[in-house]
DNA sequence: CTTTTAATGTAATATCGTAACAGTTTAACT
DNA sequence: AGTTAAACTGTTACGATATTACATTAAAAG
């Protein structure tokens, strides 16, 4: 039986408040953290808000370029802490394609995760298609493996650059 | 509809000949190549053999090591080189979470890929499931994504390393 | 046989990511 | 509150992966 529900997939549009996604990640986060009785450091909120301010993946050097708070620029060893933490967390997503991170789009949803990465204006939607993982899910299983982590990454045109030509 | 032909996935078994799927995949290059009227170079040559003589994933450093006939050590680019050409003739692939790269096992048959990483054994298998394929295509097209290229990396545990604990 | 295209050789450098270890802060427990 | 254990931070150094640039040589096309 078909899945039916609309597929729920986060495409950034051109014109949105950026403002308000970055304030509901740090909300989410720092509600997530508390749950789980984990501490959310100020690199860890910095990070998160450097990824969560950008729609296109960051690497994690642009990433630490943004940490000069203090003027004093930071070690690579810090961005990387900060995302092994905020990743295990479901709080961003590891591009590998692109060796670089986005903010997760669909926090708290207990959901599956495909990457759309449109390589003209390098914007990145995440997808979170239960067919699809299950359809992958069924095959890997009838291909006798067995399943921990799915990395699906797409690569193509988004809507708005193809409206545009 | 559902395809009901028999899923294809190559899984390297734990005792097979290598030796023949070398020549294999040698033989289809050339023939590859002549059609394509593309240059079947030593430095390409070679570097097919090195990937296609090892069912794990090898890093690109990894191959050089093995490229030093006449005892000279090579340049990086020498090896990055013949697996970009080697690639966009789809006769390697790139996997994309591991910076590593494996032998195509399906040369020739107009095939879409996903890749099973087992993590305990390291062995890399190909998927080869047009379900998988049409499911991502289906969604991202949905999503009003334009897809040009999949990437799809399973990771997990095979069959043999499930059996044997 | 000459022109043009493709491939190679070589050096340097850019980019991405981790190891190791000392010091500090925070949380948990008397 | 004072002590201990765990988590986090600062810092240095290094390892791993990948590309740029440019001069040279080899092959294919005319």
């Amino acid at each position: 039986m078909e899945d039916m529900e609309a597929l729920p997939v986060r495409f950034p549009l051109r014109q949105h408040n950026h403002s308000s996604c970055v304030n509901k990640l740090l909300g989410d986060a720092e509600e997530e953290c508390r749950r789980q009785k984990l501490r959310f450091t100020e690199h860890r909120r910095k990070v998160l808000e450097i990824i969560a301010s950008s729609h296109k993946p960051l690497g994690a050097y642009d990433i630490l370029e943004q940490m000069n708070f203090s003027g004093r620029r930071q070690a690579p060893v810090v961005a990387y802490r900060a995302l092994d933490f905020l990743i295990n967390l479901g709080l961003v997503h590891r591009l590998n394609s692109l060796n670089a991170f986005v903010a997760c789009m669909a926090v708290g949803e207990d959901h599956t995760a495909q990457f759309l990465i449109c390589r003209q204006c390098k914007n990145v939607g995440e997808l979170n298609s239960n067919r699809v993982s299950e359809r992958i899910e069924k095959d890997a299983v009838e291909a006798g493996f067995q399943v921990d982590q799915q990395l699906v990454e797409i690569i193509g045109i988004c809507y708005e650059c193809a409206e545009s030509g």
